[in-house]
DNA sequence: ACAGCTTTTTAGAATCATTATAAACTAGTC
DNA sequence: GACTAGTTTATAATGATTCTAAAAAGCTGT
């Protein structure tokens, strides 16, 4: 299994559970937004098999933290996770209520100014918001 | 009263509640940020006056949609708002968990390559998350 | 000033995403 | 196999936000 040295690599156990998370998130060419319920639905759907939720989170959550996983900035009930690690931006279409990625390359070089004592840039992320 | 006829150009009728919340708001040369608590506790204090809370979410709703106030995407357990409707960015610093204001003139001109078919872009925001 | 009508406010209940709990289970190690 | 720490799980708790429906306030015409 692929994704057990992944998973061992980054200090996570290859749990039964972690391991089909990986399968439905990364076994894709495509990379996708999703929210904890989208992906807990899709676990169940593709493999007619139910994860606590309270595991999903979990699991999202590590996932995020080793970098596997992007948080979307944007307002919403619901948090946006994207399997698009890469540097990149997105459109929010406001009546549809989609996420659409906006490669660095679809938006000119960003250069931020201003600097703040002490801090360093992690990250600069750019929300397009669109309407009709 | 300043408030009044802002608020009846915008078919709002001008209540005692919503006056107050635009001094609490407006009545500054500094513009903020806030959450709804953050602007209830204001209230009490500043106002030695209780709004109920159910008001101060209608009000802010309200004033957003009429464009008296920005809603920042941030991703956080709370909405955080905006005073400033400037076109205008945002750092965030991830270990303070505090906002700071971005000038449009403090980040490099945005040019957004990519066009979606049948939409016009309504906002671009930058998030700039910051570490130490 | 008042009647009549609509909008707004309000306290409290309801909702719903997320987090906490603590008991059962599992992976890794010896 | 047995030990230990890390995980999973169902369920409860939390907390921001929205809903409800009754009372209050603004507005308009008289």
């Amino acid at each position: 299994m692929k994704y057990i040295e992944k998973l061992r690599n980054s200090g996570l156990r290859p749990t039964k559970q972690r391991l089909q998370i990986c399968e439905v998130l990364f076994d894709t060419d495509k990379t996708f937004h999703f929210t904890i319920n989208d992906l807990a639905n899709k676990i169940k759907r593709q493999l007619n098999n139910k994860i606590s939720l309270a595991t999903v989170y979990n699991t999202v959550h590590a996932f995020e933290k080793k970098g596997y996983l992007k948080q979307i900035p944007i307002n919403s009930n619901q948090t946006y996770f994207d399997t698009n690690i890469t540097d990149h931006h997105h459109f929010y279409d406001l009546k549809e209520e989609k996420l659409i990625d906006l490669e660095n390359s679809d938006v000119g070089p960003i250069n931020i100014l201003k600097k703040i004592d002490g801090k360093k840039i992690k990250s600069v992320e750019v929300l397009v918001k669109l309407e009709d």
